[in-house]
This record gives C-alpha cells, sequence and structure tokens, in this order.
RNA sequence: GCUCCUAUCGUCUAGCCUGGUCUAGGACGCCAGGUUCUCAUCCUGGUAACCCGGGUUCGAAUCCCGGUAGGAGCGCCA
C-alpha cells in the first residue's frame, strides 16, 4: 500500500514554525517512501476560519518547497480537500448517520447537557443513552462505555500508550448532522483519503485514543500514528506568539532563508546519527528516518537558526544571493547600479551577513555619501592634524594612481599598502581612509570599497571628509 | 484536580535498545588566541552536562524501582 501522510491545518491564523516543521516530518516522510504528501484545510469551524488564512499556508508551504501532491489548489482522486466542502458533499453526514443509528456499545447520541462552562474539564458520561434520534437542542457525542478497558496507541515514535476508556468519556463529535467536530471529521477523512500515516505535534495524543475509537465504530482500520515533540519557547513551554516570532512569514520578512529553516527546523527533534549538520533537500530526504525522532521538546534557538542562515548565505552563489536580496534593497538609493556592480557589492557583504534583511543598512554608504564623525576617524587617539596628513596622503596616492590610469584593485592596494607600512603601523593611513570612504566603525576594507566607489568618487568623499573637519 | 508525556553541557544533540572502548563526543553560543586598519569570514584552543535516591552488576549515562522537576491535554476550537 502507498504511503500518504497529510498535514490538516485550519486557516484561522498565521502559519506557524511548528506547523512548518510537522509538514516538513510529513514531507520528508512521503518523499522518502515515494508517497502522497496531501493537505487538507480543516475549515469546520466557519466562524474562524478565513479565506486569507488559507493562502497564507499555501503561501508558507511553497516557500518553504513543501510541494503537495494533493490538496485544494493540486487536485486529487481523493477530493475536495476543504472539510467546508466535503461537508456539503454529505459525506460526514452519512458517516454521523451510521453512529447515530448504531446498535453497539460505542454509538452515537445526541446530549442534552448544557454548553460546558466552568466545568469544561470534567468528562462527559451522559447517561441519555437512549436519545439517539436527532433532535434540536442537543450536541452529538459518541458514546464511550464507562470501563476500565485500555485503549492502547502504538505510537511510531512513544511506543505503547495506555488510556482508559474511563478516562476517555462521551466526546463530543459534531454540533449536528451538518455541523462535525474536529475528531470526527478528520476521522472520517483521514479514512476517507487512504491516510497510512499521521505525523502530528504531541499535542495530539490524547486526541487519538478518540480518533481509534471512532475508527473502531465506523469500521475503519487505524492508521500508523507518530506524535512529534514540541517546540518550545527558552521557558520550555510550547512556542507561543508571546516568545517572539513564530510564523513562518515572520521568518521570511526577517531574512531568513527558507532552506535555512528547513534545515534548522529538521535539526530540532530529529538527527541523523551522523555529525553532519547541513542539509541540501535532497540529503535531507536521503537521511531522514522517523525513528530517529525524540521523544522530547527542543527549544527553538534563534541563535542557531542565526549560525545556520549564515552557512547559508555564505554558501550561495553570488548571482543567486543578490536575486534574494533584492526585496530588501527597495529602500535604498541604488540609481542606475549595473548588476556586475551590485554582485560585487554583495559578494563583500556575504560574509557579513546573517539575515538577508540586514544588507539594508550595510550597503547603503556605497550609493550615498555617508555622515562622517570626526572621533570616527581617529586612529588609535590620533590628533586633528594626524587625521587630516593621513587623509590627505590618501588622496594624494589616489591622485597619482588616476594619472597612472591605475584603477585595478591590486593597483590599489600595493599603493595603498606599501605607503601604510613606511608609517610603522598601518591603522595610520587605512583606517581613517576606510571610516571616510564608510562612515562606518566595521566595513569590508579600504581597498574594495575604493575599487567599488571608483577613485574618482574616493578622493571627493575624502576631500569632504577633509574639509569638513 | 485528572490523564498522558519527557528528563545528557546555557541551547540543539551523539551515546542508552545490544552495560565496560565515556577521564561522556559534535554543533550553536560564550571566552581567549592567530590572521587583520575595523568588522565579518577563516584557523586554533578553552568553557560547560549524564535531575535526585536506591537497587541489579566486578562494572551503569546506559537495566530496574521510587522520587523530583518540567511539559502537554482535559471545548458545542483544531
Amino acid at each position: 500500500m502507498p504511503i500518504r501522510v497529510r498535514i490538516a491545518p485550519s486557516p484561522t491564523g498565521l502559519f506557524h514554525v511548528g506547523t512548518a516543521r510537522t509538514a516538513l516530518f510529513n514531507y520528508l516522510f512521503a518523499k522518502k517512501f515515494g508517497g502522497a504528501f496531501i493537505v487538507r484545510i480543516e475549515d469546520t469551524d466557519q466562524e474562524r476560519s478565513s479565506i486569507e488564512y488559507e493562502s497564507v499556508i499555501f503561501e508558507a508551504l511553497a516557500w518553504l518547497g513543501f510541494t503537495p501532491d494533493e490538496g485544494p489548489n493540486e487536485g486529487g482522486n481523493f477530493g475536495p480537500y476543504r472539510q467546508s466542502e466535503r461537508n456539503e458533499r454529505g459525506i460526514y453526514k452519512k458517516e454521523l448517520e451510521k453512529l447515530l443509528h448504531s446498535d453497539g456499545e460505542l454509538h452515537a447520541f445526541i446530549c442534552t447537557h448544557p454548553a460546558a462552562g466552568d466545568e469544561n474539564t470534567l468528562l462527559h458520561h451522559c447517561d441519555q443513552l437512549d436519545a439517539r434520534e436527532y433532535k434540536h437542542g442537543g450536541i452529538i457525542r459518541l458514546h464511550v462505555p464507562d470501563l476500565k478497558e485500555p485503549i492502547i496507541v502504538q505510537d511510531k515514535v512513544r511506543g505503547q500508550v495506555q488510556f482508559l476508556m474511563s478516562d476517555v468519556g462521551d466526546f463530543s463529535i459534531a454540533k449536528d448532522l451538518d455541523t462535525p467536530l474536529y475528531n470526527f471529521a478528520a476521522t472520517v477523512d483521514d479514512h476517507a483519503m487512504q491516510i497510512t500515516d499521521v505525523i502530528r505535534g504531541e499535542d495530539h495524543l490524547a486526541n487519538t485514543p478518540k480518533q481509534m475509537l471512532l475508527n473502531r465504530t465506523l469500521g475503519y482500520t487505524d492508521p500508523n500514528f507518530y506524535h512529534l515533540p514540541l517546540l518550545l519557547g527558552p521557558d520550555r513551554s510550547k512556542l507561543s506568539k508571546r516568545h517572539g516570532a513564530t510564523s513562518v512569514a515572520e521568518f521570511k520578512a526577517a531574512g531568513y532563508l527558507p532552506e535555512a529553516l528547513v534545515n534548522y527546523l529538521a535539526l530540532l527533534g530529529w538527527n541523523p546519527g551522523t555529525e553532519q549538520e547541513i542539509f541540501s533537500p535532497a540529503e535531507l530526504m536521503a537521511a531522514f528516518s522517523i525513528e530517529k525522532v525524540h521523544k522530547s521538546g527542543a527549544i527553538f534557538d534563534r541563535s542557531k537558526l542565526d549560525w545556520l542562515n549564515g552557512e547559508y548565505i555564505r554558501q550561495m552563489p553570488v548571482g543567486e544571493l543578490t536575486a534574494r536580496l533584492l526585496p530588501f534593497l527597495k529602500n535604498l538609493p541604488l540609481g542606475a547600479v549595473s548588476q556586475e556592480k551590485l554582485e560585487a557589492i554583495v559578494a563583500l557583504e556575504q560574509p557579513r551577513l546573517k539575515k538577508l534583511s540586514e544588507i539594508g543598512e550595510r550597503v547603503r554608504f556605497y550609493f550615498e555619501p555617508p555622515r562622517v564623525a570626526f572621533d570616527l576617524l581617529q586612529w588609535k587617539g590620533m590628533t586633528e592634524d594626524e587625521v587630516i596628513s593621513s587623509l590627505e596622503a590618501s588622496i594624494e596616492i589616489l591622485n597619482n594612481l588616476l594619472s597612472q590610469k591605475k584603477d585595478q584593485r591590486t593597483d590599489i592596494e600595493r599603493a595603498l599598502l606599501n605607503a601604510a607600512a613606511k608609517m610603522g603601523d598601518r591603522g595610520k593611513l587605512l583606517w581613517p581612509l576606510r571610516a571616510a570612504l564608510s562612515g562606518a566603525p566595521a566595513s569590508p576594507g579600504p581597498f574594495d570599497i575604493v575599487e567599488l566607489l571608483g577613485i574618482p568618487e574616493s578622493i571627493e568623499r575624502l576631500r569632504r571628509v577633509k574639509n569638513g573637519i
């Protein structure tokens, strides 16, 4: 039987990184076994679901590179892939009626208990077991006998986990014939879509016995279950908004590369058993095995993500990096900069970038003269006169180069370095030069900057700074 | 409160199944040094952990029991 897995997000909010990791593990598992990765939209709660949030899901999936094999946009033989549409076709109603008319120990019934309020932590053990005919004013529950009989979840990550029927209670499966609820709709769909392996977050572990009970009642076979450890915030509680950025869109906007995020997410709760940490998507597929997934939660640590992101940035061909950087350069006075020059600038910044979003302010000085404060120009407590003569020396060297038409990077470096060496401390020449050109305490080296700016523009900047002192 | 899950450096983890090779390995972070005008990159070194208590055993991070701590779930949300 072919492997079929699914992610079942509800379009009620942003796409969380935890969901992204669940999607990743499902995706890898499917690809590893040549199976199908399915997206099913769980929008039975019409109040909270929206079409905008649905597109957030698709955008996140596309950005991360997890292309669904079946889903609302891709189609497939098991559609529709939105629960709202499935509901319109009466898919749930049909199964619900089966449960309502079942004579078995497990069967659905109408519960007329009032909506849960403060008592919502109590288990429902209703005694209205004969009220099987649907009538308004009640909610439909599955009757679970109050027995000490265990329901054993064979979890492929955590092993055997036992629940008692008496601890499950009569749980809700639909508000009425036309309004199915999560556990019921998911169970019906997983069966209808022939899902073989359910890989999801640990927070669903307690739902599993309910779904197994539903499978048993409806005559379905259970899929394999895998419950992934949770993603945690620094305080070790489930990662949520209060821990900062948690949505995929936020990471994208913050300048993270999808391949770095994916790589990082893969390493949370899983590792290949080797010392490899950087994986291309293909390597990840090859190395992934769900047996090596952990049981314990993992803290989402930004500093390691940042490091990985930097690694990916450094490994990327300059042309590609430049293209990816474009959205983050929007607010800069780029003018009519050539692609070649832009790539040269990007190449200089490449080893310094941790996030794409950092590019903006780092490269602004290439496009417009910076403001330079005097004390920035001082190397090791140089006096005003020393700074001025240092700048003059640089200007003279550059003028010479200009008149000799030597404007190659090697020419620039040789001339400047020679002069700097004669001063004993190279910093006496090089620091004021670099500071005057960049206006920054940290930047690429002066030879690179001069080459990029061009000698005339460099001289111009140096003069202006010198005169401003 | 009830149910369930988990437990190795600050963090992600290897090792645990199949006890000895573990004076517990790697990575991130941090610290120091090298390269260097600066920053980053790069290189070198350092820092730091088997939750606690019993037991089994010649020997336990590894097996067993009991604690403790943390987490998740307990909706007419998903």
